[in-house]
DNA sequence: TCTGGGGTCCTAGGACCC
DNA sequence: TCTGGGGTCCTAGGACCC
């Protein structure tokens, strides 16, 4: 017996479901993002293949995926719909054998102990396939990281498997940006060091990397480097540590009554979510973006935790006040961060307790 | 091509206390 | 007197991910 982590991943979720529940637009290119409106300031949330055929990507502009491809179908986001399919893909997940973390709508790892894990793959995607019709790809790995980066080789629909074995093989001549945990920035700042494929990040010395990037983040890259990752999967219900709402606006607002306005209208949507969560707020923070693109935030700890509407409104507006206000604003945005959690006999850290958290990796 | 919304964790500096 | 060292909390911002 082994121990594997299989990393399941739908295929085109959001834009599938959409074609799921309308057949007429299988086989069309479809955008799904925002409130639909290819003319808004909002990004592409998923696209089905048939649309990133004309170049057409998550996370592009939809103004600019509007002028590649002019005869998609473009679909505001339905989160419920996604959120319900969501849960009917997890649904099944559950009936293995097996430890499941869900990591998004459209993602799961699976921790399993056993000889054959190609075979509890294929099964996995006859079952998700034969009950939500939706397909989906499974990467294997001895641990979620390697699981993770098979299943770039294992998309659309198929299985992949890297482990030690062939973990330098595959990516040790890569950037070190091909890393999950790795953007940009982090791949710039790498290069800097002379730090630029996989292989010369894993055998950079974790303290002269965590001089430059920090010293619990350095050598964190120099694990990913080396591939390593979690072998143990958190099984127990997620517990969201903050919840928030933000709104970009279609024309950005010089009116700092409406601002006011827009605040207080944002917190009664976080105080319902909260409410939801029967979990008390300690902090209450605001977001602005000003036009062109300059986001400040201001956050205050309040007296004492609570769940009131009416206290975090007024926390809420209190921030806003703390923002200068002679230039346009194109987002807004409150955030509720919660107090202490008990879970089943453990405690999650309180605010205070952030930067104490447990390694993450070995 | 002017760049969503909802999250997580880390970093660093200053306040404050002993 | 111009000089400490550790620890915790708070805050703003950065980076990354789905």
């Amino acid at each position: 017996m082994t121990r594997w982590v299989l990393h399941v991943d739908l295929d085109q979720f959001l834009a599938a479901v959409e074609q799921l529940r309308r057949p007429e637009l299988r086989g069309r290119p479809v955008v799904v993002g925002g409130n639909g409106d290819p003319s808004s300031r909002t990004v592409v949330a998923t696209a089905s293949y048939e649309a990133r055929e004309f170049g057409i990507h998550s996370g592009m502009p939809m103004r600019l995926a509007a002028r590649r491809c002019p005869d998609a179908v473009f679909l505001p986001a339905d989160n419920p719909t996604y959120e319900a399919a969501s849960e009917e893909v997890m649904a099944v997940l559950r009936e293995f054998d097996v430890v499941v973390e869900v990591i998004g709508w459209d993602e799961a790892f699976l921790q399993w102990d056993g000889t054959d894990p190609e075979a509890l793959a294929d099964e996995v995607r006859a079952a998700v396939r034969a009950r939500t019709h939706l397909s989906c790809a499974v990467g294997i790995g001895d641990n979620t990281l390697r699981a993770k980066m098979a299943t770039g080789f294992a998309k659309p629909g198929g299985v992949h498997r890297i482990t030690a074995h062939n973990w330098f093989a595959t990516f040790g001549d890569s950037p070190t940006g091909v890393l999950h945990g790795i953007g940009t920035k982090t791949e710039r700042k790498l290069a800097e060091l002379g730090i630029h494929t996989v292989t010369q990040l894993a055998e950079a010395s974790p303290t002269a990397v965590g001089e430059r990037l920090g010293p619990r983040m350095g050598p964190y890259y120099v694990s990913l480097g080396r591939g390593m990752g979690r072998t143990e999967m958190e099984g127990a219900a997620y517990v969201p540590r903050s919840r928030s709402r933000e709104t970009t606006y279609d024309q950005d607002i010089d009116d700092w009554t409406r601002v006011l306005a827009e605040i207080s209208a944002l917190s009664v949507r976080v105080s319902a979510d909260v409410a939801d969560e029967g979990r008390d707020v300690a902090r209450v923070g605001v977001k602005v973006r000003y036009a062109p693109f300059l986001t400040t935030t201001r956050s205050r700890t309040l007296d004492s935790p609570t769940r009131d509407p009416a206290v975090l409104e007024a926390a809420a507006l209190e921030v806003a006040g703390w923002f200068r206000r002679d230039r346009p604003i194109r987002l807004l945005g409150v955030k509720a961060e919660f107090a202490e959690v008990s879970v089943g006999g453990g405690t999650l850290p309180t605010i205070s307790e952030r930067g104490t958290r447990s390694e993450e990796t070995p």
